[in-house]
DNA sequence: ATACTGACTGTGC
DNA sequence: CGCACAGCCAGTA
């Protein structure tokens, strides 16, 4: 894989996601080794061509919320068993994808992560 | 080769 | 609790 480089991966990952089960941008881009690049995994699916028949609807934001702009994306999710908060966002805590590494499960604000103190340090 | 964009994310206030 | 700012990666123009 990987020939055409990283969007190749990123829809690969999400066309292995499994049916009531959705992943968040973060966790594709970390898992392609860039948690950084969670962008430009959402520009890949913005780009991802039709024809490849991408699950785009399995994958939200790490607050578990919905691609803004998307009113059937939720429908999709409901008919794969997919369960919604109040909110209207994805119950990821039950349904965000391990990535084949369980026990990942909550990985953003629904767990507190604060891993690297010096990321998004904004000292322009 | 350079610039811009883009469906994100984490902090800060 | 909600809004705003900045950083990141890769492909297209």
């Amino acid at each position: 894989m990987a020939d055409s480089g990283f969007f190749r991966e990123v829809w690969d990952i999400v066309a292995r996601v499994p049916a009531g089960k959705v992943v968040s941008y973060g966790q594709i881009a970390a898992r392609l080794g860039s948690p950084r690049a969670a962008r430009t995994v959402g520009w890949a699916m913005a780009t991802a061509p039709r024809r490849l028949g991408l699950p785009c609807h399995r994958v939200v934001t790490s607050s578990g919320r919905l691609v803004p702009g998307w009113e059937t994306q939720r429908d999709e999710l409901e008919a794969e068993g997919v369960t919604f908060k109040s909110n209207g966002c994805v119950d990821m805590a039950k349904h965000q994808w391990d990535g084949k590494r369980v026990g990942k499960a909550g990985r953003g604000p629904a767990n507190r992560l604060k891993a690297k103190a010096g990321a998004g340090m904004r000292g322009s």
